[in-house]
DNA sequence: CTGAACTTTCAAAATTTACTGAAAATAAAA
DNA sequence: TTTTATTTTCAGTAAATTTTGAAAGTTCAG
């Protein structure tokens, strides 16, 4: 396998991951491609790469900025801009798994909160047992919330120094 | 708000989480029903409640079933099938992670293996940046995956009780 | 065996989601 | 200001996914 051929088969795998996770195929390729590109790429680097629109691109690639995970630069000099994407994968991971908790986990810790607030007789046992299900579904909604703050902190903290100052 | 408006809310909401996270809203919605519903249910109920075609219950019973998250019931003198959820819910997260380390993440850390060993001169500086994102990227799958085993394990020996042997 | 009760399958239809491309908007250069 | 390069938007179209429903398959009682 050449180069050119195994940064096509990535960018193809990706593209399938990330259909599997709930996100647009072609924003996965791009992200991929970015993250093989030594170069920072422009809109028409990636047409012309994944074979798609203008349209396409920019709103993509809107979304990849949105998620903190790529990146516009201007060069000097240049009407065009260029896109770069973060390469380091922790970080990376850390952002996506940020912003899904805010826009999917919180929200649904929240609909749980109010759904326990059902009226009617709280000894039946029907009620009883549907305010259990649903309190025990959000305990573990915020367990894991929490766990996903640790992690990110954790990172943070690590990339600021704030864990050295510990042992000072 | 009532019973059965909370469990209809509840539903719709679990639906458009899993949509989110690459889960047909059906399955998740068939999922929902059977958290909240006490007795088992038969395809016909699931039908009722969801209004759903009967193909269509059938098939996304099918996969829950095949995740492990729902089973099937006989009831004696019964010829038809009843279907119940799996109601801890940290057993059903531990049950999916797995599946979907299985269904996606392993085989994409099987391809990065692949990407790898990509011919040419490796002393090319594209080729090498390009292997060494690819092994980045590669180990940091490794790590998750080994993470998820951690748990997922943490997990079987406290309900097969092995943690409690080693304090023997 | 036969027929009734029920489950499974899958081609076609419906729905949802993604993409295109041309027009409008923006921004820099002349 | 006008022209030119570039980006953004979005209505219409295309593609992918999901759902239906009827036919085929299965299972079991009589």
């Amino acid at each position: 396998m050449k180069l050119e051929e195994a940064k096509l088969q990535f960018i193809q795998n990706w593209g399938v991951l990330g259909t599997g996770w709930g996100i647009n195929r072609t924003m996965a390729q791009i992200h991929a491609l970015l993250l093989v590109s030594q170069e920072p790429l422009s809109a028409d680097d990636i047409m012309n790469e994944l074979q798609i629109s203008r349209g396409n691109t920019n709103m993509n690639v809107r979304e990849l900025m949105d998620w903190g995970i790529v990146e516009k630069i201007l060069k000097p000099g240049e009407r065009k801009e260029f896109f770069v994407a973060e390469k380091d994968i922790w970080k990376v991971a850390m952002r996506i798994i940020k912003e899904r908790k805010r826009k999917e986990v919180e929200p649904i810790i929240k609909v749980l909160g109010e759904l326990k607030e059902i009226e009617g007789d709280k000894s039946d046992k029907e009620t009883q047992q549907f305010i259990e299900t649903i309190e025990n579904i959000q305990k573990f909604a915020q367990q894991a919330s929490k766990g996903v703050d640790g992690m990110v902190k954790m990172d943070e903290n690590w990339f600021t120094g704030t864990i050295l100052k510990l042992f000072k």
